[in-house]
This record gives C-alpha cells, structure tokens and sequence, in this order.
DNA sequence: CTTTTTTATTGAACAATGTTCTAAAAAAAA
DNA sequence: TTTTTTTTAGAACATTGTTCAATAAAAAAG
C-alpha cells in the first residue's frame, strides 16, 4: 500500500516547510529574534507541532546551518578540474568568495550569525562533517602545493588556517 | 558637606559591582545565560536595582565591550617606542596578540562571543570610538610604511582589514 | 460499515526571562 | 520632628521555549 509512502512524504513535506520558513525568518531577524510561535504562524500549524520534527529551537538552526555547508562543499567541489594544485587553490578561494557573494544572508548564517549557546558542543556532538570536509579538502589541495614545490613547506595545518581566515576576514567585511 | 560626593562615590561603587559580577558572568556562561537575577543575586541587589544603572541588559554587555577595548587601546599605545613604521607595525601585531593570549576570555567576549541583537545597531548610535581608534592607528602605521616605500602601495584601507583580520584569524584559531 | 488502534494536531499550562511599576524603607534636608 | 528626596524591593506583566493531556483525524481491523 502507497498510504505509509504517502505519509512519509507529507511528514518530509512539513519538515521541509519549517526548515525553509525558519531559514527565512533566522535571515530576516535572526537567531534570537525568531520565536517558534513565528515560525509556527508561518507554515499554519501550532507551535506544538514543530516539537514533532525537532528536538527543539537549536535543532532547527543546526540542520539549517548543516545544510548551507553541504552547499559550500558542493561549491568547492568545482574546483576538481583543475590540475595544477596552485590553480585549483586559487579557485578554491575565487569560488569561496563567490558562494559568499552570492549568498550573502546564508554566509552570514553559517559563520556570523549569533548561534545558540550550546553550539560549540553540538559542532564537537555530530563531529561536523561538512565543515571537516570544506577545511580537509583546502589543507589537501595546499599540501599538494608545497609537495610540488609551489609553496615553501610550512606547517600545514596553521597555514590552511591561515588562508582560510584571511579570506574569511575578506568576505565578511565585504557583506557586512 | 561631603554627604552628595559620598552619594555619588557609592552609586558609582554598585555600578562597578554590577560590571565586574556581569563581567565574570558573561565570560564563564555567555551573554544569553547570564540572567539579569544572576547578577543581581551576585550584587545581592534586587533585580529592579540594576535598572535603575542600566537601561537594560544590553547596555550592561556594551558598556564592558567598551571598556575592554579602552584597555586593548591602552595596550597598543605602547608600539609608539619604535620610529620605524615596519618596526611599528610588528610591534603592533605583537602586541595585539600578546593583549589577546594575556586575557583570552576578554578578548573572546570582544570578538568572538554572541553579542546582544541590536549589538550593530548599537555600534553605529555610540559611533564606537574605541574600535575605531585602534583600526585607525593601524591604519595611520601601514600608511607610514606605504610612505616610506617599505610596503608596496595598494589600496590602503583593504590592506588594514586584511593585516587586522588575518590577526584576528590567528589568534581566534590559537584561543579556541 | 463499525469499531479499534494508531497517528497528528492542538490548546492550555509551566517555568524562566527581561522589564516595569508601585509601595515601602532609608537617608537627607528642612 | 517633620518633610522631601532617594534608594530598594517585591509583586506583577508579557513573552519566551517547551511539555503534556486531550481531541481530532486517519488507517487498520473486524
């Protein structure tokens, strides 16, 4: 029988319709300013009923948050056509700015906005692959530039570091 | 008579103790955890006390952010020994971490911590003197390097947001 | 088609928060 | 001692996130 098929879906669909209408409301207002009984207004249900697909108000961010970041990754992912590592860290950074440039609100989401207070240990809880994946793939394409002789060795680590908050710096004084 | 100064001697006392207690507050749980009852509890003032020094809690989080960088000035003034602008520029550099690794948890309330929503707004109403002093010595020290040819020329005011975010990039990274 | 069981949804309720207001207490002035 | 001013407190309010028991709706079973 499609009914439980079915069920399934208009479960996935109201999920779907708080998470956008948060998103909209956490951009618009942010975090703090966001009440559940906004949100809930939003897509016509009763506060109680957001409970239903999410732990609570922090859940919401942190699925939000999650989600900017697997777009950023599939961004990233762009820069795989280049073969000399310099080109490809050159485009990694060119296409860093331009997601950010581009999505100027979500940018701000994923690294400025006021995050809730137990946001730290929720990044360590689901050990973040998103954003281990978007730092791992910079330190690789950087190691690749200092084995062929491209960058003067260094520490790597500080200097993934390094780039990634120098552009980060760049980026947000633009958009704010 | 004495009696008006003594007064006044005293409301400045509590004043401070609701500074210092929110202070302390604020870098062991956060802005968002500390409750207005927390710090008078602290005080052991009644709630209602607090109101009659702050306007409300936000006020208490700005006036701190304020003095904190009154004391991040005081600090940077001490690079005015070097007559060389490079050497100027290292020592502010320097200095800027040094202040940054000596009070980690100040400097985490400064820049790093989630401030209070209207926090921009207010940044614009007080025209924020202190951040913009310690940005524009920065700025006046690259100029001088400029000057004298010792930095290449480009685009002045980048170039500050660049050293000062590539900074602060570091040594958020080295705190946390 | 009727009854039972499961699921979805709600509305009322709770504790905690920032904040205000009125009354009392304390201090200073007259 | 009385009056005026200042300080302080306690009760109260609206708003918040969140829970829970009751209701409505839907699906399954008979």
């Amino acid at each position: 029988m499609g009914v439980s098929e079915r069920r399934i879906r208009e479960r996935l669909d109201t999920r779907q319709s708080i998470l956008a209408s948060a998103r909209e409301l956490f951009l618009l207002k942010g975090f703090e300013a966001t009440t559940i009984r906004n949100i809930a207004e939003k897509i016509e249900y009763s506060p109680s009923t957001i409970y239903q697909h999410f732990k609570d108000k922090n859940e919401i961010f942190y699925t939000i948050h999650t989600d900017a970041f697997s777009e950023l990754v599939r961004y990233l992912n762009a820069s795989d056509i280049h073969k000399n590592p310099m080109d490809q860290l050159i485009a990694l950074g060119q296409i860093y700015i331009q997601f950010a440039l581009e999505n100027p609100e979500l940018y701000d989401l994923m690294f400025i906005m006021e995050a809730p207070i137990d946001f730290l240990d929720y990044l360590e809880d689901v050990n973040w692959t998103e954003g281990k994946m978007a730092f791992d793939y910079l330190t690789s394409v950087i190691a690749n530039c200092i084995k062929q002789g491209l960058i003067k060795e260094t520490d790597l680590e500080s200097l993934s570091y390094l780039v990634w908050s120098t552009v980060h710096g760049l980026v947000t004084i633009s958009i704010r």
